[in-house]
DNA sequence: CAATGAGTTCAATTTAGATTGAACTTTTCT
DNA sequence: AGAAAAGTTCAATCTAAATTGAACTCATTG
């Protein structure tokens, strides 16, 4: 009598491992954590939404894991809460248009970064530019300068790219 | 007397340390570790080009570090050998383009996760058509077409990527 | 209003992957 | 050829980041 004793969903079946190992490899490429990759995942080869503790269950993670794995896809914008659940729990659905999955991505893991870094660029412009030795202050000022350039062309390039994989 | 027992190099200024600091951070968002950022930043505010023991000295880092981290850099295409060095070692110069350094990241990093990528997809696309609960096997070759669909915009959308950030 | 269940938080732990360093190969020089 | 210096390799170690889990808050229900 198997399962009579916990309310575990069934494991997941051999293909759902495979479709998950993929998600997973792809968010290593993105920088962010396994469980992001397998959470997303399990709700993108889901047919229904699923909450918190479906996760926990069926991909044997922590509560913890779940909680906060949601709340970054939130912010990404790569999942949504389902309307109209049964139960008081949140159900989560995944987005699943490309151009909203990319927007996210851009908006919370690219441009803070692009962002920041402009501004510590453009302060070390400034000491360059300060500098004893005239060789040197040129030199590092041509060089801020091209960093400079280089956080212009990627921040102009975004859009492009918002475009391009809309559909 | 200072330094007359060592061969260092000058220890890195504050100023240095923020350049190399920003781009630590750079490569870190692009999923490459620490000494990657630092053997490059310091190549790339170097008036000359460096050999292995220079990035050992002053970065105190460990030759093993420098080598393997040359060793990609290299391969990435940002970092050449400097033709014309006097002694024996190599000396290391680094690619300035951003248009390079894209292309160099999109052929080691992101081509060959999208290549393996589509081929894992495309046998999953071929299991869930196999899949016998037909409900099941609509829904799952639909979103294994969603993902091939991810996979093909993307490489569609590099070549651009490369020409837009092309100066 | 006590009890139950959903979800969050964060200090402690685990783990993946970066770094080290000692042994090794290769190259150059006398 | 032998010595010295440059560079590589990889098992062992270290560390940053992910994950856990126990304690917590908040919302719901009998």
């Amino acid at each position: 009598m198997p399962d009579l004793l916990n309310g575990d969903q069934h494991e997941l079946d051999p293909l759902e491992r495979q479709v998950l190992a993929v998600f997973v490899d792809g968010v290593r490429v993105l920088g962010l954590p396994r469980s992001i990759g397998e959470i997303y995942g399990l709700l993108f080869i889901s047919p229904s939404a699923l909450a918190l503790d479906d996760l926990v269950q069926r991909l044997r993670i922590s509560k913890g894991s779940a909680s906060q794995g949601l709340r970054m896809l939130k912010n990404l914008g790569a999942v949504r809460e389902a309307n109209g659940g049964e139960d008081r729990r949140t159900y989560y659905e995944p987005a699943i248009e490309l151009k909203r999955l990319v927007g996210g991505f851009i908006r919370e893991q690219i441009r803070p970064h692009l962002d920041s870094g402009k501004t510590k660029i453009d302060l070390l412009a400034e000491s360059a530019r300060s500098l004893q030795d005239p060789v040197r202050r040129q030199f590092l000022s041509d060089r801020m300068e091209r960093l400079d350039t280089w956080m212009t062309s990627s921040a102009k390039v975004l859009p492009f790219l918002q475009k391009l994989l809309g559909q």
